[in-house]
RNA sequence: GGACGGUUAGCUCAGUUGGUUAGAGCGCUUCGUUGACAUCGAAGAGGUCACAGGUUCGAGUCCUGUAUCGUCCACCA
């Protein structure tokens, strides 16, 4: 044995190894399944097209921990595998990339588009998968999922068909998160909350009856008057009391506007009378459907002024109009300027992805009513067939459920999964679908239905034409529409809006599983552990319950462990910015991969993050060069010492404490806590078996055979969490045998 | 405004159901290459476990309150 463990010369070729032997496929590695339990992991689909940060080597190094244990104890283990289309992000991406060729999504029809990204992402394919690898990921990659794999494309169909069903899907139109950068609505949790600095200025508004007396109302958005169609009041302010029931003049229109009394209203804010914009403000739309409120849209979803603006501000973008609106409103005396305060700090929901502010803008969308899959959730939570692991996140998961309104599953994005939802061209009701398609000419046209058809009978093909070439079609509310997972017919035309990525996710333990091999989904459901950052709790694993048990009538998971985020040696959150990112290939490069790993999940503990950097890979290389080199000695030891004739007077102290490792190391990963067994490993197998155990052996204190024994109880006890190290020493310790480690049982104390 | 976490050695963090002199890595001091490892070994310095009460034979660990940092949620124009 070389004197240094250098990971290069072993990791591929163990890596190779493993996949020759199949190593990681239960359906190889177990001689008899007969009464063996099961033990099931999905993965976190990582996004496809993207390297692997850091974040992603946590999850590895946990879930492989367990998997790799749970391996060796017997039972029927498959961690199965998989990446993710990731809607948004992999567009947003891809658009990128499209406009540096000075190219716009604009420009294609959707089903062009769809597949310039499909080839995009399957260029990429494989560089998550070798990291994976790479990372020592004892993953079953013979059942592999992708999220648009066609057999989860048609579950996730039939699913949303189901919940049609049961009337847990309905169309309304209704106000949404809109991104008007990203070009889509979103779910309420897409959206972030920030803080903003931004003018607050006091409008004017004249009475009709007194024309020279006026109320004053403090506002941050003066763009959205135009849709104004009440000011408000709370019913039992002493100081607006008097107001109730008059009117007042639109200042921009100058249209009539009456005063309501509500008591959302905060007497003590600003003057305490409030504007009332329902399309475009989430608490004026609840006013509005509270008072009948009629509903005027000022922006449309472009981001620019509605008609509504007239000649002057029509087309307007809305930073622009805002600006031409207060240089407007000053000069015709509407606004008191010396309360206008141009630092007003507010908050505002920005969108995840882009950051662009996010528009409140009334659109038919479809929903899922989330109540009714909520309560079985949470009953189920309350029996606790569910446990979660991680500092309080099981009390945040109680209050999102309890809170959460319904699901806005509508993306008017292309990369995705098409809703199933079909509108007949010959029904009536459908005459004013909207149609964007490329036409003949190779422009972009956007036509009513009707338009479209009156064209076909003018220039025959033209029907046949925006169908090939959709790019997006608009159903306005009263449109009637058909859910079926297959066309009904020649004379229907498929929604063009796509599933949020995360609706599609939600059902990955049971896709997955439901379309592998046959009798996965019995033999493996529910699946164990769901090992996650806490971050996406709301997003992934809250949705997983529901739509699991919505399928299953099970949760679809027994425990979920949720780790924290990694931060970099100070304990900053990592940034491209800060430029404090941490590649995990390069890591595995110079210290290696199980040096990674182990730096990552040592002392780590569920729901609190973990900060790793330069100095903690090095400790850990160093303790895999520990490992190979108490093995260089102890092997050696045993090969030169003259057989043992008795024991010795250590030797039963050794015996009884490496019990007492394996006991406790074997009760911690079954209690989760991974990174207490990987800092018992550490201690014990350093400071107890080489400082003391070899040293005991030198003095003959201690029997060669009882420590090499012990060393091979090491191994395996580390092999979970330092993978490749232990596969090459256990190599060398046994050069007679071609069974790996990976395949070992997994060591019993003797009492 | 509500909720949830963190606060332990110079730094980053463990501490598994309350139980003997509170641990690790890195850093620091002194010494050491006599059968593995200098990516090493030996010895050591360094902690009123945020603070104040309480429960207990016993509290870093449980309860109450305070401070502080952080995260999430929330319709204050």
């Amino acid at each position: 044995m070389d004197s240094r463990y250098d990971h290069q010369q072993h990791e591929d070729r163990i890596s190779a190894k493993w996949t020759e032997t199949q190593a990681f496929n239960p359906d190889t590695y177990l001689a008899t399944r007969t009464g063996a339990k099961s033990f099931s992991v999905i993965m976190p689909p990582p996004n496809a097209n993207d390297p692997l940060h850091i974040g992603h080597a946590m999850f590895v190094a946990l879930e492989d921990i367990l998997v790799r244990f749970h391996r060796m104890l017997g039972d029927d283990a498959v961690w199965i595998p998989g990446t993710d289309h990731a809607g948004i992000e992999t567009q947003f991406v891809f658009e990128k990339k499209l406009k540096k060729d000075g190219k716009s999504r604009f420009q294609f029809d959707r089903n062009t588009l769809y597949q310039m990204i499909w080839d995009y992402v399957q260029e990429n394919s494989d560089v998550a998968v070798n990291q994976l690898k790479k990372l020592g990921a004892s993953a079953d990659w013979s059942r592999f999922r992708f999220t648009l794999d066609p057999q989860v494309v048609a579950f996730v169909l039939q699913t949303f068909e189901k919940l049609h069903q049961r009337e847990l899907v309905y169309r309304q139109w209704r106000q949404v998160n809109y991104c008007t950068r990203c070009g889509t609505s979103y779910s309420d949790l897409e959206v972030n909350h920030t803080e903003q600095v931004t003018s607050l200025v006091y409008v004017k508004y004249f009475f009709i009856d007194k024309p020279d007396e006026f109320l004053t109302v403090a506002t941050t958005r003066p763009e959205t008057i135009f849709a104004d169609t009440h000011l408000a009041i709370h019913p039992d302010n002493p100081k607006t009391k008097n107001y109730a029931g008059r009117q007042v003049l639109n200042p921009l229109t100058g249209e009539t506007m009456s005063i309501l009394e509500d008591s959302f209203v905060d007497p003590e804010f600003g003057t305490g009378v409030v504007k009332i914009t329902p399309a475009h403000d989430a608490t004026d739309w609840e006013v509005g459907q509270r008072h009948h409120l009629e509903i005027r849209l000022a922006l449309d979803t472009t981001g620019k002024i509605t008609a509504l603006g007239g000649d002057k501000y029509a087309g307007l973008k809305l930073a622009a109009a805002r600006q031409q609106i207060i240089d407007d409103l000053t000069a015709s005396g509407h606004i008191d300027t010396e309360k206008t305060n141009s630092k007003y700090v507010n908050r505002v929901g920005v969108c995840y992805r882009c950051g662009t502010v996010i528009e409140k803008i009334p659109l038919a969308q479809f929903f899922i009513k989330v109540r009714p899959l909520v309560e079985p959730v949470q009953a189920a939570l309350s029996e606790g067939k569910t446990t979660i692991h991680g500092a309080g996140h099981d009390k945040i998961l109680d209050h999102w459920l309890a809170n959460l309104k319904d699901w806005n599953i509508s993306r008017q994005i292309v990369w995705g999964i098409r809703l199933p939802v079909w509108y007949q061209l010959s029904n009536k009701k459908n005459k004013s679908l909207t149609l964007t398609y490329i036409d003949r000419e190779q422009n972009r046209a956007t036509r009513s239905l009707e338009g479209v058809l009156e064209q076909d009978k003018q220039h025959p093909g033209e029907l046949e034409t925006a169908l090939k070439n959709l790019q997006q079609l608009s159903a306005p509310i009263e449109a009637e529409y058909v859910v079926s997972v297959e066309a009904p017919g020649d004379d229907y035309i498929q929604e063009t809006d796509t599933f949020d990525t995360w609706f599609s996710s939600a059902q990955w333990p049971v896709v997955t599983l439901k379309t592998n091999k046959p009798g996965d989904f019995d033999r493996f459901y529910p699946t164990s552990v769901m090992e996650t950052g806490y971050d996406i709790l709301p997003f992934w694993v809250m949705r997983m319950l529901m739509m699991g048990v919505f399928l299953t009538d099970q949760v679809p998971f027994t425990d979920v462990y949720l780790h924290g985020l990694v931060r970099d040696q100070k304990g900053q959150k990592m940034s491209k910015s800060k430029g404090n990112v941490i590649n995990p290939l390069a890591i595995i490069e110079s210290y290696g991969a199980d040096a990674l790993r182990m730096a990552l999940v040592i002392r780590s503990t569920a729901g609190l993050d973990k900060s790793v950097g330069e100095a903690d890979f090095k400790a850990m290389r160093n303790f895999t060069n520990k490992l190979w080199n108490g093995a260089r000695f102890v092997k050696n030891l045993a090969e030169t010492a003259p057989a043992a004739t008795s024991t010795l007077p250590q030797d039963e102290a050794f015996t009884q404490h490496l019990d007492e490792i394996i006991t406790t190391v074997t009760q911690q990963l079954h209690d989760l806590k991974m990174g207490l067994a990987a800092d018992t490993l550490y201690t014990e197998f350093w400071h107890w078996y080489c400082d003391e155990c070899i040293e005991s052996a030198k003095q003959g204190q201690l029997s060669p055979t009882v420590l090499v024994a012990g060393l091979d109880v090491f191994l395996k006890l580390l092999h979970p969490f330092a993978p490749f190290v232990t596969e090459a020493i256990w190599a060398e310790l046994h050069p007679q045998t071609s069974e790996l480690l990976v395949a070992t049982p997994w060591p019993i104390a003797a009492q």
